[in-house]
DNA sequence: CTGAAAGCGCTTACAG
DNA sequence: CTGAAAGCGCTTACAG
C-alpha cells in the first residue's frame, strides 16, 4: 500500500493548511466555497481515509455504540438489534455488538471494552445478577447507559421493556376462556425480572379465576426451541394431565409443539399452547402460535432514539421506566379444551 | 465524572514517568517486578481506564476486527459468527459486526467505517454484485480480508466454504435411492456462487440419473422460512407433482414443510423435503429435516483462525479456496416415493 | 476566510 | 532498569 494519505498531504499538495482541510471536509461555513469544493475533489481523488481514531482522541466523541445481550442468534434480540441497526442508520453512529451468554465476567469485559474506545454509549439487556456496582462503573466512566428487555435492582436507569405481568394474564385468561382448567407453565427462570414477573403474572391469573396452581405445573428453564423440545416429554407426564401450557417464550412453545407432534399428540388440538414475544415465525410455525405481541421493534425504536437523544444531548433522562403494552396475538396452537385420557 | 485518570496521573502519584507505566501495565521485563506490581496496583485503585484509541493512533494496530454479513438474525450466518467468536474469544481482538442486506453501498459503508477505525482486518460473506474494486480498496488500505460462505469472482482471496456442488449431489441422490423421479429445487438464486452451484450440482445429479429437469419445477427466491411457507402453494400446484423437493437451504424447507402440513399433506410421508446447511434448529423439526451439514462451525473457526494468523504476521495467504466437505443428515423428512393423485 | 500552534493519551526509540 | 522527548493524525481556540 502506498503512503498513507492524511489531512497534511492534502494540504501540502494544495497550498492550504491543514486546519482549512479538517474545516472543509466537514463543511464548515468557515471556510470558502471555492476552496471547500476543491479540497473535497482532491481529498476524494488522493483516496483519503479519514482517521476516527485521531479525531476521537482529540474531541473524545468515537461515534461508537455499544449493544449487550444475551444472545444475538435469539430472534428475541435479532429483531431488537433490527430496530436499533433502523434508528441508527440515520446517525453516523457504528455499533458494536457482544453476546454476554449471562456471564456477567464477558458482559464487564465488553463493557470495558467500550470505554477504552470511548464509546459514546450502551445499549444494554443485563446479564442475569450484573451487580449494580457494575453498571456504576459506567456512569463514574462517562458511559450513558439505557437498559432493555430486563431490569437490574436497585439500579437507576432509563429501562425499555414489556408489560410482562399483564401480559402473561393476556394469555392465561384466554386459555381459561377456552375451558382450560389444568394449565402448565413452561420455561423461564426466577433469575431474570421477566421470569419472575410472567410466573407471578400467571399465578395471579390462575388464582383470580379461582383455578389451582400446582408447583410441579411448573417447568422452569426452557429458554430455547431445543429445552422446549426436551420439555415435552416431562410436561406429557405431568401430574393431573394439564391441558394446555403457558410458555415463557415463543421458542420454548415452539420446541414444545414440535415435541408433542413427535409423541403423537396434535397441537393446538389435543394440547393448547401459548407463546410470549410473537417472534416473526410464531405466524409461520404449524400450527400458528397463539401469542403474545412484546413490542421488540419499539424497544429497539425507542432504546436506540434515547440513546442517541442523550448523546445529542437533547435531555439527560434518568431511571424512567418505559413499558410497552402487550397484546394478545390468537392463532391456531389454542382452542376449546379436550379432556385428555 | 471525576478527572480521567491517565499514564501521567499514575506516574505523577508515584513518582515514575508515563514511559514506566505504560511498559509496566504491558509486563514488558524492562521494568522491574517491584516497580510493576506497584503501578498495577494503584491503576487499579484508581480505576484507570486504558486508552485504546491513543494506543491505536500510535501503534498502528486497533484490536478491532469487523465482519460483515447478509443478516445475522440468519441462523446460518449466526452460527458461522458463533464460531469466530469463539476462536476470537482467545485472542484480545474485538468485534464489530453489520449486516449488508445484500446491498453493496451499505457494505462500502461499513467497510469505509472500518477503514477510518483502523481495522485490523474484515472477515465477509460478501453482497450479492460486490464489485472487484471494492476488495481491492480494502488490499489498497491494507485490510486484510478473507471471505466466507461466497466468493467475489475475478477477486484473489482466501475463501472458506461448503462444497456446494458436491453437497447437493448428496441431498438429490438420496432422493433418486428412495425412488423420486420428480424433484423440485426451491430457493436459491442465479446472483451468488450458493445459488449457482447447487442448481446446478442438482441439475447434474439429475440427468446422471436419467431422470428429466423441467424449467418449471425450480422455484427461484427463497431464502426464508416465511419465503419457503409461502412458496408451498406454488410447489403443490407445479407441473406433473414432483413427491420432493431439494432446497436451496433449510430455512426454506422448514418454511415449506410448514406450508405443506398447512395445506394437509404430511411432509416426510406424503412428500419429501431436503434441507440444506444442518442449522442446529434442523434437528428439532417435525418431522426432523434431512439436510447436508454445511460446515458453519468448521468456516467460523477456520475463518478466524487465518485472521488471527495473517494479523500476527503468521503468513500472507493468498487466494487459497478452502471446501469443507458435506456430509448428508438423513432424518424423518425424506421417504419412500408415494405417488401423488 | 486562512494559518500556526497546542494538545488529545498513548508507545517507542534513544540515552543514560 | 528508568526518563525525556518525539510523534501518531486529527480539531480547536486564537490571531490575523
Amino acid at each position: 500500500m502506498a503512503q498513507k494519505v492524511k489531512l497534511s498531504t492534502i494540504g501540502e499538495s494544495l497550498g492550504v493548511s491543514t486546519a482549512t482541510v479538517s474545516l472543509a471536509l466537514r463543511d464548515s461555513p468557515l471556510v470558502a466555497e471555492a476552496t471547500r469544493e476543491k479540497v473535497k475533489a482532491h481529498a476524494l481523488e488522493m483516496g483519503y481515509i479519514y482517521n476516527r481514531r485521531a479525531a476521537s482522541l482529540r474531541t473524545s466523541k468515537s461515534g461508537i455504540l455499544g449493544v449487550v445481550v444475551h444472545d444475538i442468534m435469539n430472534p428475541f434480540y435479532g429483531e431488537i438489534l433490527r430496530a436499533i441497526e433502523m434508528e441508527l442508520d440515520r446517525s453516523r453512529q457504528t455499533f458494536i455488538l457482544s453476546n454476554h451468554y449471562d456471564r456477567v465476567e464477558k458482559q464487564r469485559d465488553f463493557l470495558e471494552t467500550l470505554m477504552q474506545l470511548g464509546a459514546d454509549g450502551v445499549i444494554m439487556s443485563p446479564a442475569i445478577d450484573t451487580p449494580a456496582s457494575d453498571m456504576e462503573l459506567l456512569q463514574k466512566n462517562g458511559l450513558p447507559t439505557v437498559l432493555i428487555a430486563r431490569s437490574v435492582p436497585e439500579v437507576d436507569l432509563p429501562v425499555f421493556r414489556g408489560d410482562d405481568k399483564f401480559g402473561i394474564s393476556l394469555a392465561t385468561n384466554h386459555l381459561i376462556s377456552l375451558g382450560h382448567k389444568r394449565i402448565a407453565m413452561i420455561g423461564g427462570t426466577d433469575k431474570t425480572s421477566t421470569g419472575r414477573d410472567r410466573y407471578e403474572g400467571y399465578v395471579e391469573a390462575m388464582h383470580k379465576a379461582g383455578l389451582e396452581v400446582k408447583d410441579e405445573w411448573r417447568i422452569v428453564g426452557p429458554r430455547t426451541k431445543a429445552a422446549g423440545f426436551e420439555a415435552a416429554g416431562q410436561f406429557l407426564a405431568l401430574p393431573d394431565k394439564p391441558t394446555a401450557a403457558v410458555c415463557w417464550n415463543d421458542l420454548a412453545a415452539i420446541g414444545l409443539m414440535s415435541g408433542i407432534a413427535r409423541a403423537g399428540l396434535r397441537p393446538g388440538i389435543d394440547i393448547s399452547v401459548t407463546g410470549y414475544d410473537d417472534l416473526e415465525e410464531a405466524s409461520i410455525a404449524t400450527p400458528a402460535l397463539t401469542t403474545v405481541h412484546n413490542g421488540q421493534p419499539e424497544v429497539g425504536r425507542l432504546a436506540a432514539r434515547a440513546m442517541l437523544d442523550r448523546i445529542e444531548g437533547k435531555h439527560s433522562a434518568h431511571g424512567e421506566l418505559t413499558l410497552i403494552k402487550p397484546e394478545l396475538h390468537i392463532r391456531q396452537s389454542t382452542s376449546k379444551v379436550v379432556e385428555r385420557l
